[in-house]
DNA sequence: CTGTTAGCGCATTCAC
DNA sequence: GTGAATGCGCTAACAG
């Protein structure tokens, strides 16, 4: 059996007709006689016939493998968003090819020149920071369609699905409000990034929709970091109008909100929202009185997944950057109020 | 540029050298003149040449990608565990080709056999449930190594890489023990089960060596799930002399117990160890007050990694089923009595 | 419906 | 050091 690789001619031999034939019934042709067909099958499982995709590859010159490369396996946003993925994928008889960067450059570069080599049909990917337009270059110019996920990339000539983020801080507003709130601050994030105004005027637009005077004290920004939280919250606890509630920049600025609240002995009474996009899932678990606004990844990787394939069976890739955004939802975890977070965690 | 793919003959030609002499470039040849081949290279950029695999795997016969599935992807021990294997892969010059099977048994046979018509040279699979020696059977008989991570297949000609279900339990007891208590519980499980009994042995053989009695009504059985949890919990909770700490089968369980103790107000003092294996990372970051018991999900893909690849190098396959297991290491998540997780969450 | 004839792009002998 | 042949396993055109 271990007698160099059986191909098609061994099959074919066998059964006593032509590579051809061979080579319609593994596609499946219906141009091929029934009784040939089961022979053909029979004696490819006999003689453990294994189907050699390089070789069709070559000779077609495609592929059926899409590509997927995250920054941050180990973030489970990234593997929903994978899995996602790989739900319209596989339905579509097409096979995922996933790499990791772990949020490297460096291994980015390889990883898609690898997946290039290897022929794929198009690449979905959520870049490293750092990504740079030229880096799908090779994919624009050989009209092979790249959409970006989560992340975009200035200048790039690619389709990209990102999360609204003026619509998800609007919303965190919206239902931290509908507690009852109306002094809610924003914090953290620095505001001289696009996605900080983005967010900010969410926040915004929805106070002056609501009716809810804007207070500019209450907008304490920081480092977009678990310490830039507990220093957003110290410095908006020291008002003289504390908030009771706030919307935060993201999941790392709400562990250290939160952080900042329990060595203030759970100052009891705040109502806290994040517009996560990234690590929002590790926060939901982690941090139990939390409500979270991000976008569902697994059908964030659904979307990006049908507009591969849309792009790959028209045959027309987006010659110009378009960027879509994908609607966030907010989920209370487990319950709004700080206070009660102990006897929520229960679930 | 996009007048059919840019080949080896097309730079060959425009530098005016032979096919072969690029060739040796690309493998970085030794046997090449120095000024040919920055000439060779600067054609390669300039012409947007892109090898291709798919015909150097057909010519060689070896492709140089491992395949990688997870039954799991969404649970962050497996994205982990797929990090590790991708740290020494990608160091050895593969290329990893991740999947994921959804715990799906049939899905799992499409990417197996999709990742053998790919020419893989080696796999690494934790297998869904339900998976059985036979859908190994083509990698064994053509050579290819096979390694089970997680979970083992009685029966399967392969190499595994399993915990160390003894050495786990009998480290726990111990952490328990040197927090001071002596009246520790083993709760969860079916005793029929050969994991069972592996963790049973380690928890009995720890007591007998720690010298503390082995007392019988401190084991309490239940289904290996949450809901088997609340009951083992609420049964122990029954006795007379009442467990002050507790070794939990697994993950869900130690939830179930979780759950079981905020019932009951929270009952202080007890402090518990998991003895996780697939979900622990999940367990640790929401129950805050817990020892985890578990392996390290990346060292272990490492570990596979390398048993793997030392046997696509050696070429020699593992011809019999042998079991390696790997040692758990205890992580106190958060502080170990319970009545105080809410402050330890702060971390 | 089935067989025949050509390559797909590359790596590998061998000569030169 | 470099160039000319040859074939990896398969599919796409054509013939029959």
């Amino acid at each position: 059996m271990a007698k160099g690789r059986v191909t098609v001619v061994d099959i074919a031999n066998a059964v006593g007709v032509s590579k051809s034939t061979v080579s319609l019934v593994l596609q499946a042709s219906p141009l091929v006689n029934e009784a040939t067909r089961t022979k053909v099958m029979a004696a490819i499982r006999d003689l453990g016939y294994v189907y050699n995709r390089s070789a069709a590859n070559l000779r077609q010159s495609t592929s059926k493998i899409i590509g997927m490369v995250v920054n941050d396996l180990t973030n489970s946003f990234f593997a929903e968003l994978a899995v996602g993925v790989d739900m319209v994928v596989q339905s579509a008889e097409y096979v995922q090819f996933l790499a990791n960067t772990g949020e490297s450059i460096d291994r980015q570069r390889e990883v898609v020149a690898s997946m290039r080599e290897h022929g794929i049909s198009g690449l979905i990917i959520s870049p490293a920071r750092g990504t740079e337009a030229a880096d799908f270059k090779s994919f624009v110019g050989s009209g092979i369609p790249v959409v970006l996920v989560v992340r975009n990339v200035p200048g790039a000539k690619v389709s990209s699905l990102v999360s609204d983020n003026h619509a998800g801080s609007f919303a965190g507003v919206e239902h931290l409000a509908g507690l009852g709130h109306t002094r809610i601050a924003f914090l953290g994030g620095f505001p001289d990034t696009a996605v900080f105004s983005e967010r900010f005027h969410g926040y915004r637009d929805a106070l002056s929709r609501l009716g809810i005077p804007f207070d500019e004290s209450l907008v304490v920004g920081s480092a977009p970091s678990r310490a830039g939280g507990v220093e957003a919250i110290e410095r908006a606890m020291l008002l003289a109008e504390k908030p009771t509630a706030a919307v935060c920049f993201n999941d790392a600025v709400a562990f250290g909100v939160c952080d900042g609240l329990r060595s203030r002995r759970m100052e009891p009474g705040l109502d806290f929202a994040v517009v996560g996009f990234d690590d929002v899932i590790e926060a939901k678990t982690a941090v139990p009185a939390l409500t979270t606004i991000s976008v569902d990844p697994q059908g964030m990787g659904r979307r990006a997944a049908q507009l591969l394939l849309k792009q790959i069976n028209s045959g027309k890739v987006e010659a110009e950057s378009i960027v879509s955004s994908v609607r966030l939802v907010v989920r209370q975890s487990c319950g709004a109020q700080f206070g009660k977070a102990e006897r929520r965690m229960a679930q």
